[in-house]
RNA sequence: GGGCGGUUAGCUCAGUUGGUUAGAGCGCCUGCCUUACAAGCAGGAAGUCGGGGGUUCGAGUCCCUCACUGCCCACCA
């Protein structure tokens, strides 16, 4: 029977199994192309305006989920951006838009190959003696059965994609757009070779990108060595010229060095020559006002091959340049004696040298930042090579100009300075790489005029000479590359013919990245300079030329925090702090990891993961369950007796709504709000709102009240009882299942589960995800009227009831002891009491309960001497067998005293000030004025309960 | 060196355009196995909103300043 749920709500049970049936029903498939033509339900919802933008069912939401390396394992940060992106895609797909979330993996070229290359190592060889083909096949293999892990970790999770459109980037469709991008770029004069200073991993042994560089700071030395001066004969003066340098082995390479021309400590030295110790090679002083007088010694060895700012000088100059290093970081031929030694046995072998030689002048403590490899910690290696670069400037502006325009919006918004400011200040991106793993750049050398050929098909000769001796570059592109191309390749660029481009035009640009700001730069930027440059060329469906607008790889960009451990320290391996998101699902239950990240993900702050979090929302969980397991109960009692349960609307007559229990008309209200506010706070992102809101409703009205409220008319009894049994149980019914839908895209497992038990096999879809989120309501005046005095009743009992139990408990009544109890308000209050005495007698464990007004509240009889409570509008006076303990009690006077008092004056300060009751507005005295009015009301009342103590 | 954040209860964090007595979860204290749930229920304590100054009728919220803290960019050898 579908309605038996085990007692404990227990995750592992029931998500692996909801988890391969969305995979397998390929339940979050978008078909391919134009809309579905679905008409727009027309639901409204409160923010009007706003909810246009997406509500209209049918508009597309599309999301790319940023590719993880093929390589990798599932951590937090993914953990995070997948439940953010799921989050919204089911709640969009709820709301009825055609909504596509977009899986792939990114095949991450240097750490894949590093991955494969270590696989060798440990069987005893290398991928230079397995030779490139064969090389790369093993990279294919390895792709093949243990690549895309972290895809099926992602299935696990829940994540409602399309599973039917993942992709890799070394797919050929993406291989072909990748190639494209390159000779467009090359035949428009964007790409070019050069040999420039690059940041170079030694260990890698490849040329990275500036990005791919981390500093730290590093304590080092400055060594001060002194380099002889020659006269114009070529011989040693026997002055010398002190130059500073941190990493002395390079100047086996310089080939200058530089002061400023208006250093008057060096004036007699402008045209002379000096000899560069331990090599022996003359080298010119030269003069240039890029020196800076103040820094070191204020002369500057200049060594354009191994330093960007010498690279300038010797441009400049006209120097040669010497590369003294080899791809290894090893000295090579250029380095004389040295030749073979690695470049830090060099430093300490050039350093012992020179002080043997008496040409050091000093060592002194240097604190500088040291660029390393990105991915292997290398200390990089700045050296002359020659590589392809991409003329990034004209990219950029349209870049700058597509975000300045506001066709991108970023949330949080300080990211768009971020972004511009990089954008402002980008360098030309050097986009070859040195390794075997990637894309090959499409360009040959002709070996006869060595002339080269870019070509989208592989030419058999030059295009130059004709010569038929060509040879591929042996360099594959940066792997951020394809990734930046993505937005247009996945759907089909650049092959967009009139029959093939309804995927392009049905969800290009697509609506929203969701992304760390670790890859801000990588990757977002990269897909904007890309888009906005290649996506322009594609016309608009109805043949008009594409602007900048719809040129764009998408138009919102959520920019989400990292996920530190629980003392807000960066997770990393090395520290051993890394929290296995897999593992702590299957202690908690992915449902209550999600909800953690929800309801802790406010923009712009980090979140410090704690699983004792976790921990309450595997009891929120288990809440959902049990209540679920309550209701079940009574359909099935409810059946028993013949009524039927109909899931999913209220029986009640609503010409009757007046007639109503105040507990169904107020949770129907709240239920109503939290619909709307919800709504709200997921269209600005707010996931950590949308959570709580959700998260509130649920336990701290429905269950706590309403729910408890209801069981005073579960009763199956007589005939009477039955009818209003079932009228309850068809609203409490018809609010759970809501609830269910609202919960579904933050806990898909749980509510999944359970609406299936709900319908008792026989849904109404295959699943909740393809229901529809529960819509705001907007009331006419008359019903809202209606809900409005049902919360006001409610919130009254609420404080009552409250207002009772703490009584009790101050006066040490047991339990499970019946007292008696007398409450007082204003007539209206009174009234709203008197209709709801039972339940409160019940909740509040009272034998007798004597309602009044203000005006006949004096105490007397039995409740002489015995101190009034003030609960809200309500006075609470509760019988006590027990003598009270007046030191206690008048302590909790003395201080309610103080803070109504506190109150009364801080009230009384603004009241009597002219200037505020001119210039506030209107209500905002009106609620001062209510406010002060009550809080003296208290305060009384509180003086007279000292009083009458004391007496 | 330049830029951007953060500092609110013991802990982790909310706090919309300045507006009534600053909230939540966890933790803590007290009492309850009340037949959906002890992963629970009920009640309770707890904050000079980092310091100082200013604007304003009114500041956690705006401005200045200081302190501490985190991140990003740059890379003067």
């Amino acid at each position: 029977m579908p309605h038996d749920l085990p007692k404990a709500y227990d995750p592992a049970a029931i998500e692996d199994h909801w988890a391969e049936n969305w995979v397998k029903e390929n339940l979050f498939a978008q078909p391919t192309g134009a809309s579905s033509a679905e008409p727009a339900s027309g639901r409204e919802t409160a923010s009007g305006a706003d909810r246009e933008k997406h509500r209209p069912g049918g508009q597309p939401f599309v999301i790319l989920l940023p590719p993880p390396n093929v390589t990798g394992r599932l951590h937090m940060g993914h953990m995070l951006n997948q439940t953010e992106m799921d989050i919204l895609t089911r709640w969009r797909r709820m709301c009825g838009d055609r909504a596509l979330w977009l899986p792939g993996t990114d095949h991450a070229g240097i750490a894949t190959q590093m991955m494969v290359e270590r696989q060798l190592t440990a069987e005893g060889t290398t991928r230079q003696a397995l030779g490139r083909e064969k090389f790369v096949e093993r990279v294919w293999e390895w792709k093949r059965h243990y690549g895309g892990a972290i895809l099926d970790q992602m299935k696990r999770l829940g994540a409602s994609v399309d599973w039917q459109r993942e992709y890799f980037t070394m797919d050929e469709r993406l291989s072909i757009a990748v190639r494209e991008a390159f000779v467009k770029l090359h035949e428009q004069g964007l790409i070019y070779r050069g040999a420039y200073i690059v940041n170079w991993c030694p260990r890698c042994q490849t040329a990275i990108s500036d990005l791919e560089v981390v500093y730290d700071e590093h304590k080092g030395h400055f060594w001060e060595i002194r380099y002889p001066v020659l006269d114009d004969a070529g011989r040693e003066t026997g002055e010398y010229l002190t130059v500073a340098t941190t990493r002395p082995e390079t100047m086996l390479g310089d080939t200058a060095v530089a002061i400023h021309p208006e250093d008057e400590r060096y004036t007699h030295l402008h045209g002379k020559k000096l000899r560069l110790p331990l090599t022996n090679r003359e080298i010119p002083i030269i003069l240039d006002e890029w020196v800076s007088r103040e820094f070191g010694t204020g002369a500057v060895k200049v060594t354009p091959a191994h330093d960007p700012n010498d690279f300038a000088l010797g441009q400049r100059h006209n120097l040669p340049s010497i590369n003294v290093m080899d791809d290894t970081a090893h000295i090579n031929a250029e380095g004389g004696p040295y030749a073979g030694l690695d470049r830090f046995a060099a430093r300490k072998k050039i350093v012992q040298d020179l002080e043997e030689r008496k040409l050091l002048a000093g060592i002194k403590d240097h604190v500088h930042n040291v660029g390393h490899c990105d991915r292997c910690k290398t200390v990089v290696e700045p050296r002359l090579s020659l590589q392809w670069f991409i003329k990034i400037q004209p990219l950029a502006d349209k870049a700058i100009a597509a975000v300045k325009e506001g066709h991108i919006k970023f949330t949080p918004e300080m990211y768009q300075k971020t972004y511009l400011n990089w954008m402002e200040n980008i360098h030309d991106w050097c986009i070859s790489r040195q390794l075997w793993w990637g894309h090959r750049v499409p360009a040959w050398e002709c070996s006869a005029c060595h002339i080269i050929t870019v070509a989208r098909e592989d030419p058999t000769q030059c295009a130059h000479c004709g010569s038929g001796k060509l040879e591929q570059s042996t360099d594959v592109l940066d792997t951020w590359f394809s990734s930046g191309l993505l937005p247009v390749s996945v759907f089909g660029w650049p092959n967009i013919s009139a029959e093939n481009r309804a995927d392009f035009d049905a969800f290009y640009p697509t609506s929203l990245l969701v992304t760390g700001f670790d890859i801000l730069f990588f990757w977002v930027a990269r897909m904007i300079m890309m888009g906005c440059w290649f996506a322009g060329e594609v016309p608009m469906p109805d043949g008009s030329k594409r602007t900048l607008k719809d040129s764009v790889p998408f138009r919102e960009v959520y920019i989400h925090a990292l996920v530190r451990d629980a003392n807000r320290e960066k997770m990393s391996k090395t520290k051993g702090n890394v929290i296995d998101p897999i593992e702590i699902v299957k202690q908690y239950g992915t449902d209550a990891v999600r909800f953690t990240l929800a309801s802790m993900a406010s923009p712009g702050t980090d979140i410090a993961f704690n699983v004792a979090r976790t921990e309450g929302y595997r009891a929120f969980a288990n809440k959902i369950w049990n209540a679920a397991r309550f209701i079940f109960m009574n359909v099935d009692k409810a059946q028993q007796v013949g009524i039927k349960t109909a899931v999913g609307h209220v029986t009640r007559p609503a010409f009757m709504m007046n007639e109503w229990p105040t507990e169904e008309l107020w949770i129907l209200s709240r239920l109503n709000r939290t619909i709307h506010d919800v709504n709200l706070a997921l269209e600005k992102y707010r996931f950590d709102d949308a959570a709580n809101l959700t998260y509130q409703f649920f336990w701290g009205e429905f269950c706590d009240w309403y729910l408890e409220f209801a069981k005073m008319r579960l009763s199956f009894e007589s005939d009477e009882d039955r009818d209003e049994a079932g009228a309850a149980l068809s609203t409490l019914v018809c609010v759970f299942e809501t609830s269910l839908r609202i919960l579904s895209p933050f806990m898909p497992f749980i509510t999944e589960e359970i609406w299936h038990a709900l319908y008792q096999g026989n849904p109404p879809q295959k699943s909740i995800a393809l229901t529809n989120f529960p819509p705001y309501e907007k009331y006419d005046s008359a019903v809202q009227t209606t809900l409005d005095s049902a919360e006001i009743a409610m919130q009254t009992l609420q404080q009552a009831i409250t207002g009772i139990r703490s009584r009790r408990k101050e006066l040490k009544i047991e339990e499970k002891v019946s007292v008696s109890a007398k409450l007082a308000g204003t007539s209206a209050t009174s009234m709203i009491l008197r209709k709801h005495v039972k339940i409160i007698e019940k909740f509040a464990r009272l034998g007798n309960l004597e309602i009044v007004s203000f005006a006949e509240r004096n105490p007397g009889g039995k409740y002489e001497n015995l101190p009034w409570q003030a609960a809200g509008p309500v006075d609470v006076f509760v019988e006590s067998a027990q003598t009270i303990d007046v030191p206690a009690e008048r302590e909790r006077l003395t201080r309610d005293i103080a803070k109504y008092e506190k109150g009364v004056a801080a009230a009384a300060r603004q009241l009597t000030n002219e200037a505020f009751l001119q210039k506030a507005p209107p209500q905002v005295v009106e609620g001062l004025k209510k406010q002060e009015s009550e809080t003296r009301l208290l305060l009384e009342k509180a003086r007279a309960a000292l009083d009458a103590l004391s007496g």
